[in-house]
DNA sequence: CTGTGTGCGTTCACTGTGTGAACGTAGGGT
DNA sequence: ACCCTACGTTCACACAGTGAACGCACACAG
């Protein structure tokens, strides 16, 4: 995950997707580490942006509940926003990036 | 820089446009440290993709020259052609995601 | 009512990578 | 003879991320 802001924002997809995740679920969902997710959950929770709450599972078993606040699905898409238009200015210089490879592949070639 | 071959590919490129760069200019270009490009250019060095030469340049003052071997000049096109194919997957990639990311903006924007 | 197993969140010693200040060297300028 | 500058090289340090280990809570079997 290239910026923590990118992190957060799979995150909170995930969660809003399925808050019953558990952690070790998510780190191998977001790729990280089971360390680093906890980190990661510790931080939207200082934020106000998830809140933990506790619950009986289907099998009467204690389980946690990720759930955004309000303020957490304001920030989703916020974020999500400015990832799309990140993503967008990257897709442009991508493919600048690939005329120029592909000049630059050919000039090899022809050596 | 993602991969270390990414790393090398474009210090390889550098070096062939201006084989008289600096390290220091060369950690500038590549936006790392002098340290990491000094290990970098040994790196190139061991696989034999540059040989580095001395000379007096223009004022009479002792210079280096990191110069491609024939074997760097086709290791660069090589890697330059794995990495035009990685960016095209990459592409392809990023316009699925930006189609995904619209939505998903939007879906937000309507709650 | 006790183990025992399982799955949870949490912790932290460790690792690996990158940094950039500091160093030795060599030449130019005064 | 002396500094000054620019070079490549080094290495103590910082930092982020890892995942094995831990304590705890609960379900279940004996």
């Amino acid at each position: 995950m290239a910026l923590n802001e990118d992190l957060q924002l799979q995150a909170l997809r995930l969660l809003q997707a399925d808050p019953a995740r558990s952690q070790r679920d998510l780190a191998k969902a977001l790729g990280i580490s089971v360390g680093r997710t906890n980190y990661c959950l510790r931080a939207l929770l200082d934020r106000g942006w998830i809140k933990i709450q506790n619950f009986r599972n289907s099998r009467n078993k204690r389980a946690y509940l990720y759930l955004l606040t309000p303020q957490g699905i304001d920030a989703k898409a916020r974020i999500a926003a400015r990832f799309l238009q990140r993503k967008e200015a990257e897709y442009a210089a991508l493919q600048a990036e690939i005329a120029r490879l592909r000049a630059e592949v050919k000039a090899d070639a022809e050596t």
